[in-house]
DNA sequence: GCCGTTTTCGGCCCGACTGTTTTCAGTCG
């Protein structure tokens, strides 16, 4: 049985939570967090690592002691120490942890009081009055773990990036209004441009906060208003998702865009070199002593304790703190450097655009060129294309081409079956500029088969691009099992080519996986699978997700000129 | 529990808001 990185990644989690709840040493579960944290954001397969007989603490943030509980963990699946901490502390407390106004000290006296091992048992106590017997739990207090409960079945899951935007802008514009704001930024995830966002954070600037925050709380979108003081506030707005704003003064603005941006490891880290250097970052600005020596802007600051800017995309503590200091950070892809689509449907299949419709408007984006890709025969839900069809549609193309400022490129989304053989004859493929090839059935099969059936896919010389690879659908569905570094590492080999399939909800592949392609020397193309001719505006939170994953403009295909392209899609 | 351009020991990011307190602990970001 393997072991995924996502188990180590829960069981340190949990582990961290129930030893925060015996009020252990505040740093060894910081120790245990990060080390979780540095174990999520990895490419490679730590079980990979353990079986190679590599050394993990060559991992940072990873020590002897997490090493060795990691390796229990990859060999037995199972971590006595866990077992050993839950006899006495259960390990349900871990969930009551997420309850949000319940953090280890009020969960252990719960637990330690009245025995509170269940949110049934905690509903309990606060109907029956049990839980105005324990010190610091007033009727506020009760009341708001009430909310909490509530809010944990409620608002689960997080919003994708693309259901956030117009929820901002609103907020935005309303803020804008205020005659006191200067200015006023979405940060957080947000502005880091996460493929999903859990909550937002408004940044302000203002002389006088507290006339902000009573602005903002009128705002009439807003549910509830969970707390308001004079530069902070935390709303709930009516579509679940929690809001938090800042106001701070113009001069602190880069320190608090810096603050609210985050990620809460990069804060820490850059904080830690600012230490080094005798100086102190809060989000009010850099201090030497008592004096200010930084805080405009975020490139100031970045300057002051020695690092080149870092784009928010990257603030994740996974390398970039590293490479800012060496001057080694990537010049990220921009929107504009993107010159066509390789991925997109018509009304032939599940489009709901003609051909002529989907090329007018890829042409009035600016592109060079467009792929047609509709889908082939196994998907007959889709009525997909049969060879006499696609001929047909190819014909076309010719036409249409002939009157058209844009390229449209002949293609198909081919499935590849389950031995590994692509849904259309070599004879017809060869009649293509290029191949788009995904897996849409047979999503079960084991790793060994699934990585198999891609290889063997890959195999055809007139495969080009591996669509969608790993399957997953954000809050639905969960990846297939295959073997990435195996299925990169042919890619490599052969001139394939990865997609990062730009649909919001899919978002496949993830920055991590990104940045282990572009690590492994294989080439990318950002596309929409545009289904209709508005999808098309998908493509820029394909490229957030580069960004996301240090993709630079040549690592990906699709911003290469006509000619350049149609020279990588030559694999023989 | 981790880590080292002061260090293998002694540090570990920093501040706002709330509630239940009589000066601060708990939670959150």
């Amino acid at each position: 049985m393997r072991v995924h990185n996502a188990e180590i990644v829960n069981t340190l989690n949990r582990l961290a939570d129930l030893l925060e709840i015996d009020g252990e040493n505040p740093f060894k579960i910081r120790a245990y967090r990060n080390a979780s944290r540095v174990i999520g954001g990895m490419s490679h397969e730590v079980s990979d690592w353990v079986d190679e007989g590599k050394d993990l603490t060559d991992i940072p943030g990873i020590g002897k002691s997490i090493a060795e509980k990691i390796t229990t963990i990859v060999k037995t699946g199972k971590l006595p120490y866990l077992k050993d901490v839950e006899s006495h502390t259960p390990a349900v407390l871990s969930k009551l942890m997420r309850i949000d106004g319940l953090g280890p000290k009020r969960v252990q006296l719960l637990h330690e009081k009245l025995h509170i091992r269940s949110i049934k048992d905690l509903k309990q106590a606060i109907s029956s009055g049990k839980i105005y017997e324990l010190a610091g739990f007033g009727e506020k207090v009760a009341k708001r773990i009430q909310e909490g409960i509530k809010h944990l079945t409620e608002y689960e899951s997080r919003y994708a990036l693309n259901e956030a935007v117009p929820i901002v802008q609103t907020l935005l514009s309303y803020l804008k209004q205020c005659p006191r704001v200067t200015e006023v930024e979405c940060e957080g995830s947000f502005r880091r441009r996460k493929e999903t966002v859990g909550d937002l954070d408004i940044l302000a600037i203002a002389v006088d906060g507290k006339s902000v925050i009573d602005y903002f709380i009128q705002y009439d979108e807003i549910k509830e208003v969970i707390s308001q003081g004079k530069t902070r506030s935390t709303v709930r707005l009516r579509s679940g998702i929690q809001v938090d704003l800042r106001v701070v003064p113009a001069q602190a603005f880069g320190s608090a865009q810096l603050y609210f941006t985050g990620s809460k490891a990069h804060n820490i880290a850059i904080r830690k070199i600012a230490l080094q250097h005798n100086l102190k970052i809060n989000e009010y600005g850099v201090f030497d002593g008592n004096e200010r020596v930084a805080g405009r802007t975020e490139d100031e600051i970045y300057r002051k304790i020695g690092l080149s800017y870092i784009e928010p995309e990257l603030r994740e503590d996974r390398g970039e703190i590293e490479a800012a200091r060496d001057n080694q950070l990537p010049k990220l892809i921009t929107l504009q450097n993107i010159r066509g689509d390789l991925h997109s449907h018509t009304d032939a299949t599940d489009g709901n655009n003609t051909l002529a419709e989907m090329a007018k408007a890829a042409a009035s984006k600016g592109y060079e060129y467009l792929a047609i890709t509709d889908h082939t025969q196994h998907l007959t839900m889709v009525h997909g294309l049969d060879k006499k069809r696609l001929l047909q549609q190819i014909k076309k193309i010719d036409r249409l081409n002939e009157q058209l400022n844009i390229v449209i490129l002949k293609s198909a989304e081919i499935d590849i079956l389950e031995d590994g053989s692509l849904d259309l004859p070599n004879e017809l493929l060869k009649e293509l500029d290029l191949t788009v090839c995904s897996v849409h059935s047979k999503f079960h099969l084991s790793q060994a088969k699934q990585t198999e059936r891609i290889l063997r896919a890959m195999d055809n010389p007139y495969f080009n691009i591996l669509a969608h690879p790993t399957g997953r659908l954000i809050n639905r569905r969960e990846a297939y099992q295959v073997d990435m570094e195996n299925v990169m590492r042919a890619a490599a080999m052969r001139g394939c080519v990865l997609e990062l399939n730009a649909q919001p909800e899919r978002m496949d592949l993830s920055d991590v996986q990104c940045k282990m392609a572009k690590d492994m020397g294989v080439k990318l193309v950002i596309s929409t699978d545009a289904h209709e001719v508005s999808q098309f505006d998908w493509m820029q939170f394909g490229v957030y997700q580069g960004r996301r994953g240090w993709l630079e403009a040549s690592d990906v295909i699709n911003t290469l000129s006509l000619s350049q392209l149609q020279k990588v899609l030559k694999r023989r």
